[in-house]
DNA sequence: AAGCCGGGGCA
DNA sequence: TGCCCAGGCTT
């Protein structure tokens, strides 16, 4: 019953997306890279954007990882692009370019888990896997009248198993693209559109006026405060930038060398310090400006960011590691978070 | 098991 | 604000 339905409500009312009407393995990879985390209308001009410029993984793994991470730039968890790359290399060398489409194999690849390699499998060779994303708990949490935490190793486990379930009776294409389609558009986190649901009859959440209670998510990330003061140094028309190599945030990309603090300090806090002493040791130094303060959430972090637009002469590259020098209209070419993106288009 | 990793849209 | 998005990796 429920297979059917979900079944049927797709065929009438699915979107038409670029990445359904292929069995290409590669684009459908690119696809859901793209895809995790990320809403399809974010994610879409992306996908074109890869696609035209690597028409084939054997093209993705000739690329740069500048080049894939400035094509990146802006869609966040840059850990994807870097992944990709990886295994773009790995699928050239070890697979004589040829994309793989069996389940066990994607596994094996970066950037690649269960969800991902259920949708590949199932989307370009039809395996019987089941994909479970964000959708598919949403919707046979509400659907089952599942309470068990999506985000605990139980709950994994158990929605699992149901999926799996449900997909014996159905045709793997068909009935994954369709669970997912059904949670973004009719069960819907917010607000979902039970009004017109053809499940309304036989769904747990709507019979018990829970909806809104499903699916049920235990963990809550906790946010960190950070503090940075950005050095935009310039000299002529040249500016230092600076490759983050640090496990931290954007690593392999590009910013401003960097003054960071665990508090807030006050502009004249941060000159006394010792961080800036150091900086500013046997150079002249001028500060031109300072930035208000710039507030960048992400989903673990807020950072607080002051861009300290300085013009120096003579200074000491030793005491940043990984800072150099490039002309002011040479810094597109490089891939950097969207807070130093923000502050460049004000340049 | 918990923490980490972006950016954007929505109520 | 808080929550979630066609999740996966590291500790």
């Amino acid at each position: 019953m429920f297979v059917e339905e979900v079944t049927k409500w797709y065929k009438i009312n699915k979107r038409d997306l670029p990445w359904r009407d292929t069995k290409n393995a590669y684009i459908i990879w690119l696809s859901e890279i793209i895809l995790q985390q990320t809403r399809v209308e974010q994610g879409l001009p992306y996908f074109h954007k890869f696609l035209e410029r690597y028409k084939s993984v054997t093209e993705f793994a000739d690329a740069s990882e500048d080049e894939i991470l400035k094509l990146w730039q802006g869609l966040g968890y840059y850990s994807r692009a870097r992944n990709m790359h990886a295994t773009a290399k790995i699928i050239k060398n070890e697979h004589n370019g040829v994309f793989p489409c069996n389940y066990e194999t994607l596994l094996k690849l970066k950037g690649v888990g269960e969800y991902t390699a259920a949708a590949i499998s199932s989307f370009s060779a039809n395996e019987k896997h089941a994909v479970v994303d964000g959708n598919v708990y949403r919707l046979l949490s509400r659907y089952f009248g599942i309470e068990t935490a999506i985000d605990s190793t139980i709950g994994k486990k158990e929605f699992k198993k149901l999926a799996y379930e449900l997909l014996e009776q159905a045709e793997p294409f068909l009935y994954n693209q369709a669970v997912m389609e059904f949670g973004a558009i009719q069960c819907k986190p917010s607000s979902p559109n039970c009004a017109n649901c053809p499940l309304r009859l036989n769904c747990y959440a709507y019979q018990h006026e829970m909806v809104d209670k499903l699916p049920v998510k235990d963990k809550r990330t906790k946010v960190k405060e950070r503090f940075f003061n950005y050095l935009v140094v310039k000299d002529g028309t040249k500016v230092l930038l600076n490759k983050r190599i640090a496990k931290d945030i954007w690593q392999n990309m590009y910013d401003f060398p960097l003054i960071e603090t665990a508090e807030r300090l006050t502009e004249s806090e941060l000159i006394q310090s010792s961080h800036f002493e150091k900086f500013k040791k046997n150079t002249k130094l001028y500060i031109k400006s300072v930035s208000d303060e710039k507030k960048h959430v992400l989903s673990h972090q807020i950072i607080y960011a002051r861009f300290w637009e300085i013009r120096m002469e003579n200074t000491l590259l030793d005491e940043f590691n990984g800072v150099f020098w490039v002309n002011e209209d040479e810094i597109d070419q490089y891939a950097v978070p969207k807070i130093v993106d923000n502050y460049l288009k004000k340049f």
